[in-house]
DNA sequence: TTGGAAGTACGAAAACAATCGTATATGTTT
DNA sequence: AAACATATACGATTGTTTTCGTACTTCCAA
């Protein structure tokens, strides 16, 4: 929809920087998110870094690597160094965050914005450790002390 | 890729049977899982009753809806009983089974498979209330029990 | 100083998702 | 049986995401 209008007006400088505003940082597609957590893992990294990482795992082009890089830039979800030649990506967004907004999002698509439910079918599934269940333990003492004051 | 290849051979049914079958019905995208959802909590439905619970929070056109069922059935996550004008869809994956998938993918996608940050994340978020904590509380020590036997 | 290696820039195509207009079929009512 | 309401079928369009080919730029080593 708002493509076609970019394009009709052909020219709209206007036009055209409000629909990149528009575009919600908060909201990393697929690949997106993927880089993002390995700039989070390795502190700000160049384009060949990111991409070597990735073909540890799966086979993807540079160029491919790069495009959603800049793409990512534009959208405000990274900051470019241009200072040397090659450019050096750093995450705009706080890693916790984003990962809070982003299981709002899932909750609410999935749970109908239950966290409870979400959670007991985490627990239920996961198998989780005698560790991993004090942590929980201890963190929900903490939370009802805190309610409690 | 697959696309290009069916479009080339151009009669090749039995390449499109096998990326028909590809398509994987665990995955629902977002307006299927809208479908999903109204069909779990409603049983099996018509097009019209589900366009009109879509309608209760925005406006979809019942084409729209239709078309989607129907690609829903083709990936096989609906069954479709066509015996009466009205075709009634039911959904043939489970609620529970299907969540589950759903919250591993996501999982693994933002958490690197950690049911825990995630349970963590979501417990210091979400203020949850007393007895949301105290069914948590019972849910660990259910699976503590089970796990000292 | 020049040729190749290693970057970035740009544009387009492929795949996927969502929406809807229009055609067609089938009941229902009078 | 005609006219209308209500279904489904089909195909096209729009928007987004992902991928990559190709052109251009810059640096460095022989």
């Amino acid at each position: 929809m708002y493509y076609e209008i970019v394009r009709n007006a052909s020219k709209d400088i206007i036009i055209r920087l409000y629909l990149m505003s528009l575009k919600n940082k908060y909201n990393p597609t697929e690949s997106e998110l993927e880089i993002l957590q390995l700039l989070w893992k390795n502190g700000p990294s160049t384009v060949r870094f990111i991409n070597e990482k990735q073909n540890e795992i799966k086979e993807v082009g540079y160029t491919t690597t790069l495009k959603i890089m800049q793409i990512m830039s534009e959208k405000g979800m990274l900051e470019v160094n241009k200072e040397s030649r090659q450019h050096i990506y750093t995450p705009v967004l706080d890693e916790g965050e984003t990962k809070g907004k982003l299981l709002d999002g899932f909750l609410k698509k999935t749970f109908s914005g239950s966290a409870m439910k979400m959670v007991m079918q985490a627990l239920g599934n996961h198998n989780p450790s005698k560790e991993e269940l004090d942590e929980i333990k201890n963190l929900i003492n903490d939370i009802e002390r805190k309610s409690n004051k």
